[in-house]
DNA sequence: ATGGGCACCTGGCTGC
DNA sequence: TGCAGCCAGGTGCCCA
């Protein structure tokens, strides 16, 4: 479900409802997440006090008196606030009661998210150490990503989904961006040219930050902390719009496979 | 190193 | 109505 602009939008709603409170319980009702939630997991969170909410690629990072919490939405999680007497839902697998009568709690059906608690410097963490830089830092320009993409024979739809290059660009934003950029999903990754990475990179950054905006997209699911959706979905050009006209030149949008995620594009709009 | 494919899961929709 | 088959906002891991 979620990319970056999702999570980052589960991330702003949840930190005035997290900061300063104090976690009293922590309940799972199921630990098979992506990785099982080890027995301490309960534990180590009882009794601690939530500082910062920060965001890491497409991961939050809430932050403790004692270590952070480590939390990946996978395809189909979500993470609310709701008050304490709040009926359960199939598939709220955690639960973490606050000290504000509130409770976190982690739905996830199909079970791709993931919790950890870790100590120390939650960037040294295995799963964050590699990742490349942030999609919105000025770190990822046209100099960076024209770099990164010499010598690369995949096409730059894959590419640009790879987060050792860049993080936070999932099947959305990338169809997405490459459609604002006028640059065929197709082209391989090494052979764009040096003012096409340049168009590209804005691209990224023009989409997100929009999407930010206005909450990111909902599609099926995905729902903020406070339960409501994002309202990006009416500006996608061409994500799940196969068969409907480009809205720029009203050709029909066309849908393929790569990597085994679909693909959508305008074949006029983009070379 | 790079690229490609699979696996992990549940639920909703389509078509017979 | 039932059921098989396909598809879905992600990503770690294994293989050539």
């Amino acid at each position: 479900m979620p990319e970056l602009p999702e999570v980052e939008t589960t991330r702003a709603g949840l930190e005035p409802l997290l900061r300063g409170r104090r976690i009293v319980a922590v309940r799972v009702r199921e630990r098979r997440l992506r990785w099982r939630l080890p027995p301490s997991f309960e534990a180590e969170l009882t009794g601690r006090r939530i500082g910062v909410v920060g965001r890491r690629a497409k991961y939050l990072l809430i932050g403790t008196d004692a270590g952070t919490l480590l939390v990946h939405l996978g395809m189909s999680g979500n993470l609310r606030v709701l008050p304490s007497e709040a009926p359960r839902l199939t598939h709220d697998h955690v639960e973490i009661e606050l000290d504000s009568g509130r409770t976190l709690r982690f739905n996830d059906p199909r079970r791709f998210g993931s919790m950890h608690f870790v100590t120390g410097d939650p960037g040294q963490h295995l799963l964050l150490r590699r990742l490349a830089p942030e999609p919105l830092l000025p770190e990822f320009d046209a100099d960076y990503l024209f770099a990164a993409t010499r010598g690369r024979r995949v096409a730059i739809k894959v590419l640009i989904m790879n987060a050792l290059i860049v993080v936070g660009v999932g099947n959305i934003y990338a169809s997405e961006a490459l459609f604002r950029a006028r640059l065929s999903p197709r082209r391989a990754a090494g052979r764009l040219t040096r003012a096409e990475v340049g168009r590209l990179v804005a691209a990224i950054k023009r989409v997100l930050a929009a999407a930010i905006k206005v909450g990111g997209t909902t599609l099926r699911d995905y729902v903020n902390a406070d339960g409501g959706p994002g309202y990006f979905r009416q500006k996608l050009f061409v994500y799940e719009r196969a068969g409907l006209p480009c809205r720029v030149c009203r050709t029909p949008v066309r849908q393929m496979t790569q990597g085994q995620r679909s693909t959508y594009w305008c074949p006029s709009c983009q070379a």
